[in-house]
DNA sequence: GCGCACAATATTGTATACAATTAACTCATA
DNA sequence: TATGAGTTAATTGTATACAATATTGTGCGC
């Protein structure tokens, strides 16, 4: 049982080829909260755990530091990303600003198939919280918003929320006060909804109240969090 | 006489040291149009002009990668990038998006300073295309809307208003049809009025149709374009 | 003369070795 | 005991060496 990568999840524009295997198993850890901000990643320790050498590991944290997913602090050392309050704010603002216009542009050209994605994007989604496996249900959510921008057909904006949406994973691990996710479910589904009906408008609107939701589930006023170790978390 | 690196151009967020200095170099390069797209930059041959080793070019050429200054062919090499017709529209979409609310912020948060740097900034355009260097004049032209960015004090949305201003120097080296780029000049002059005055909602029509008027001087239609030596180009 | 296969060359990808910097530790001293 | 200088260890930065891949050149056959 392999317990990351199954898919190539998030577009990793061209990165090399032994380097994309970490880019894509790091990032999805991420993502899933198996590495928290502030954990060090040691050039060492990971070319020691996937076999390869300092030379792709390096490459690996360099295309994830250009995604803002890791720090490097020179002589340093590389460290999942801590975003402050502030960038914290900035990311949700840009969000507000791309994705629901982008939301309008997808509902007007979504085919029938795109819709059908979603779906399945959704209940996947479900399924993995049915089993317990939070993380997983993180990233998928995350992963639905970057869907839509991609039937938006603007691959320009689409890197963009990518990139937000990265971000917002790693925010959402420092400063999320409520318990549950589940108040994405309706939202999700409502914007489907508007989709298969092709009504841009309410995707739009939607959306933004989608995002707002997300940010007041977010306690934007101080505390840093914890750090995890890294051996035991990666290693599949 | 340093033909380049006159002063840290264009955010670098924490390059590592001796490759800072080739992204640099590089990257006002291409601005400046120097360096036209399909390029191709060759490791030795940059490790030789620069004096450093593969190692740090490698590097270099990663971080330009993800600006998408260059584009990285496995096994192939690195080239700078060649947007294609529809990678340009979607550019300035992009920009169309973001740069007319952006200009907004900047407006209400504008201070005197702020005006002044703006307009020395006009100045030293107008300096340069006095003088006859072209691509000087073209980089500070960009330059002017990433400043109007920071000004506004969201540095994430003034990161990917820097990328789609660098990737928008490359659709003009491909696809500019008028002669001249002084059609610019009264734009970015009434922008600075408009932020002098606080304006904006001015600011916010006349971003948004100054973007609309770059748009109309390009060509999209088809035609790529040459590609230069490179030894003569470099080596300041 | 043209086209294709094969060999030679050049360029990129990866690994390893060494240098430089930072972090940790020891131990002396107030 | 706490503090700080000096030293040791660990980690990152850079350069070089080797392997893999692509490109170019050559010669043979048609």
């Amino acid at each position: 049982m392999t317990r990351f990568v199954d898919k190539p999840d998030f577009i990793q524009p061209a990165v090399n080829g032994p380097s994309a295997h970490l880019v894509a198993s790091l990032s999805q850890a991420i993502h899933e909260h198996r590495l928290l901000p502030g954990t060090k990643l040691g050039e060492d320790e990971l070319s020691e755990i996937y076999n390869v050498s300092r030379t792709v590991v390096r490459s690996a944290l360099q295309a994830l530091s250009h995604v803002e997913l890791v720090e490097l602090k020179r002589n340093r050392g590389a460290f999942v990303s801590q975003p402050t309050v502030r960038e914290a704010r900035e990311v949700f603002e840009a969000r507000a600003l791309l994705e629901p216009r982008t939301a309008h542009s997808a509902a007007e050209r979504m085919t029938p198939e795109d819709v059908a994605r979603l779906e399945a994007h959704i209940a996947a989604e479900h399924e993995a919280l049915a089993e317990g496996e939070v993380g997983k249900a993180l990233r998928l959510s995350g992963h639905f918003h970057i869907e839509i921008s991609r039937i938006a057909d603007q691959s320009t904006i689409a890197g963009f929320i990518e990139r937000l949406v990265a971000r917002s994973s790693l925010i959402i691990a420092l400063y999320w006060k409520r318990q549950s996710a589940l108040c994405e479910k309706h939202a999700h589904h409502a914007l489907v909804d508007a989709f298969r009906r092709g009504d841009g408008q309410d995707a739009e609107e939607l959306m933004k109240s989608h995002l707002l939701d997300i940010v007041s589930g977010l306690d934007l006023s101080e505390t840093p969090k914890p750090t995890g170790s890294l051996k035991e978390i990666l290693k599949g």
